[in-house]
DNA sequence: CCTGAAGTTGAGACAAAGTCTCAATTGCAG
DNA sequence: CTGCAATTGAGACTTTGTCTCAACTTCAGG
């Protein structure tokens, strides 16, 4: 898979910048996120270099994700829980996310009229957006047909990601 | 203020329906609530009612809030930071947010060609939205008039919010 | 207006997510 | 190759939020 060396390179590029270092640390974690293709927790990165032998610490892979995050490769997402998921970017594909609130799916999407329709609010706003964060919450179609009801709007039920975290 | 009393009847009416009771704490809380007009956090409102020598547990703050939110009275908002912020519904005034990543401010605003879009996404994706949530960070114009740079898209930078929390 | 069962509360233990410190280690420019 | 600035790991610490249980309210029905 060469396609890493781009990212590689391109986190390198931005560490030398900022007068940082490429650590093995680093580029392991980078490897592994981009090997990655679903929304991950922190926690659950930690486990997972722990599996593979690979033994990193909770600081550091929170160090790496807030890094990786300030050079663009990696994206901070909320999906309705309390805490942060992360997902890589590859090129600029900006998306959001459909949430179901009974089975937990996650479903990205893009829709250039509505971006469009955001830079108008915040022309009208005198607003300079970096930056947004869309969730819609309801129920995916396959729920749908089971005839789930929509949960309140209160909280996602949570959803037990494989792995546990394994604190200590 | 007669107002708030709808709203204590609103939430009465929603107890009931649960085979639930309207406590003193509950209706304390409601009118501390619909009495604030910012988007505040959970440990804030604890302080807050600490302040006034009204003895309320973090307990029950956390558990009244879970009950205001179903019941509609009170909505969960994400403002970039890495917990829940809350706000008093009234009316049913949906809106949507800009935060300034500079100074903090929130900026609410209502778009119903974007709510539009939206259900048309989702119909397009047959996903039966029942919520959303819609954040775009930013520069506000204050801010950029003073020459302010927009944050990396990272974290929204913490800001004071007056009482810090006294826990225990 | 009493009563008691069901619901509620506070205190504090617990849990999860994330931050910080500091001594030991590592990357890399020169 | 070397030195030193940057980085790391271990674990203490902090913040936000949840849970348990004994004591206490609320309120429907008598």
């Amino acid at each position: 898979m060469p396609t890493i060396d781009r990212e590689i390179s391109r986190f390198n590029d931005f560490l030398q910048q900022q007068g940082l270092k490429l650590t093995s640390e680093r580029s392991a974690l980078l490897r592994e996120i981009f090997a990655t293709h679903y929304h991950f927790e922190a926690d659950e990165l930690l486990f997972k270099m722990k599996e593979k032998n690979l033994k990193i610490s909770r600081a550091t892979i929170y160090r790496t994700l807030e890094l990786l995050v300030k050079s663009s490769l990696v994206r901070r997402v909320h999906l309705g829980e309390d805490h942060y998921h992360y997902e890589h970017v590859r090129r600029d594909s900006h998306h959001d996310h459909l949430i179901c609130t009974t089975c937990g799916a996650v479903i990205e999407f893009h829709d250039p009229v509505l971006e469009a329709r955001q830079l108008e609010i915040c022309a009208k706003k005198r607003f300079t957006p970096t930056f947004h964060n869309l969730q819609i919450l309801g129920v995916c179609d396959a729920c749908r047909r089971k005839g789930e009801q929509p949960d309140a709007p209160d909280r996602v039920k949570m959803i037990q990601v494989g792995a546990l975290s394994l604190r200590k």
